[in-house]
DNA sequence: TTGAAAGCGCTAACAG
DNA sequence: CTGTTAGCGCTTTCAA
């Protein structure tokens, strides 16, 4: 590497202890000798080597994040969320992202355990007990986003199913008499669904059923676009799909717009985040905004709390926005 | 931390050095003392400490990316092209973020060097010889993409002038008599654009200028969609906006749509970038597509050849693919 | 085949 | 107010 404290000491004819002190403020020093170091390092443009220091200190002012796929508008907008909420703290961020494969998530978050961050952000594809104890055993702050992944890991999200919920209700409430939720695997190699999505579905169970006069259905399969145009085609109530994703509601409207079906009319359709693709489609899909911005400034403010060594709750839920939209 | 190789040694009964050899199968060692000690290692669940490694080799098996906003479509693909590229390799990215802030460009990049990051990967919003000679001075192989930063740092992108030069001419093919670039600043503190865009608007106006027949104009501004109501509802002539990104296209799309203008029909418009949005939205887009994936690819391939101390030409062009849309 | 010793660059306890 | 010393955990001569 480049210039060393080492170097600093010897031009200034001092020790690296009193070179060391000048850039921390730490113990006594002659205000001289420590202008004098700080102009010497200046012009040689000493930079500290952040290995050694972390080395020493066990401490690395960084957080790690692992995701899967940002190429999901939702994780974009959380990691910016993220960056900019941990960089108010003089905390940097590094990111990692892995496509849905659990075996390379568990690698990646023990490589940024190695290299020391000091607290983790997840969306994990994994979950169950045998994940957090593989967690747990990292020894670290962590703060779990969109998929929770045991009771003991402090989880931050909003209430999916009581927003699921609310979106039936609003359906029911423009007078449809068939509700179909779509809600396709998301980690596709063991066809498991994570935590949101299962709060999305149970929402929607619970509260279709309330609501005796109206008839419902759940396509939880890929080719949902066969299934949709067959439903609607063969029966005659008055029919919303209630998706657990926009993706995959806006998939829909373009294949039903080829077939001369228009949303709102036609049919009812109503999405799930409110990714902000939306802004460019029309009619404006409706949605329930994920508020995902909130969650993760939420998850980092947790997360330092931990670092604090406070005591924070294991779920913190945050408040969603329903979007009213002109699918519906 | 937890278990360090001086546990093992002790455990073992051997020296730390041998410890050592048995991970690194350098040097000669016993095989028997050898599988002992990686199984004494692996039932301790040894993790070798990452900084002090990285520390005494001078080496992380990292790599840096810098890039801005990651809620542009454009870097959410680059990344994941070069997370995967890297990992190829068996190596590790750091993604690290900023919103289009030049100081803050500068800050992380420098603390990614300090981490001893082996390259990076930038697409910056700075450039200039006084940016390139603050990156020249970190000493660390660098290759950029999408903003040209001088003529000595590896470059890697699509030849952005004459991919627009090529969308002038189709839409010249097409019948257009008037065609309007959109080109609204993108770093917006500056009012400067980035090279890509700069480029695409050279394009444009050299071959626009070759077509005496056909009239143009160039709308640089934020408010360019009043702009282009003006301009749509004052001339006669047929008319074509070319946008220099997709997201000014859509919005434009979208904001005629409301006005009852259809694209395709009594305008034409194309974008540039072939974001995947343009996957959910009617009519199909007319663009460019400028392979980020692929152009992301060839960044990390060109970094390795740097790594290993190949020379590199200093500016590589992938080839990009014109789309063709229903809005032409 | 193995170990002792030195050092990467920074820090902190302890003396002076 | 300043310096000496030891050590973070790992690696690498050099010698045994």
């Amino acid at each position: 590497m480049g210039v060393t404290t080492k170097d600093i000491a010897q031009i200034c004819g001092v020790s690296r202890t009193t070179v060391n002190r000048a850039f921390t403020n730490t113990g006594r020093i002659n205000k001289e000798t420590k202008d004098k170091i700080l102009k010497v390092a200046e012009d040689l443009e000493y930079r500290p080597d952040m290995l050694a220091t972390g080395l020493k200190n066990g401490k690395t002012q960084y957080l790690g994040v692992v995701v899967f796929d940002v190429r999901n508008r939702y994780f974009a907008q959380m990691l910016n969320a993220i960056e900019i909420e941990a960089k108010a703290r003089n905390y940097f961020v590094n990111i990692t992202l892995h496509e849905k494969d659990k075996e390379q998530e568990r690698d990646m978050i023990q490589r940024l355990v190695d290299y020391r961050v000091e607290g983790l952000i997840l969306s994990p594809v994994s979950k169950g007990n045998d994940f957090g104890t593989f967690l747990r055993k990292m020894e670290k702050p962590i703060v779990i986003i969109g998929n929770r992944v045991d009771k003991e890991i402090p989880f931050v999200g909003i209430d999916e199913k009581k927003a699921a919920s609310d979106a039936v209700q609003t359906i029911v409430r423009k007078g449809y008499q068939k509700i179909v939720f779509i809600c396709p695997p998301l980690a596709d190699v063991e066809n498991e669904n994570v935590y949101s999505h299962e709060q999305r579905e149970e929402g929607f169970l619970q509260e279709v059923q309330k609501h005796k006069t109206v008839q419902y259905e759940a396509i939880k399969s890929w080719n949902y676009l066969s299934e949709v145009v067959k439903i609607l085609t063969s029966s005659s109530e008055k029919t919303a799909f209630f998706c657990s994703g926009d993706i995959f509601a806006l998939d829909i409207m373009k294949h039903l717009k080829q077939l001369n079906k228009r949303a709102g009319q036609d049919y009812g359709i109503m999405g799930f985040d409110n990714i902000d693709t939306l802004d460019y489609v029309i009619p404006r899909l409706a949605t329930i905004d994920n508020v995902v911005e909130k969650v993760a400034t939420k998850a980092v403010d947790i997360l330092f709390d931990l670092l604090e060594g406070k005591e924070v709750a294991n779920k913190t839920l945050v408040d969603y926005v329903e979007i009213e939209g002109e699918t519906l």
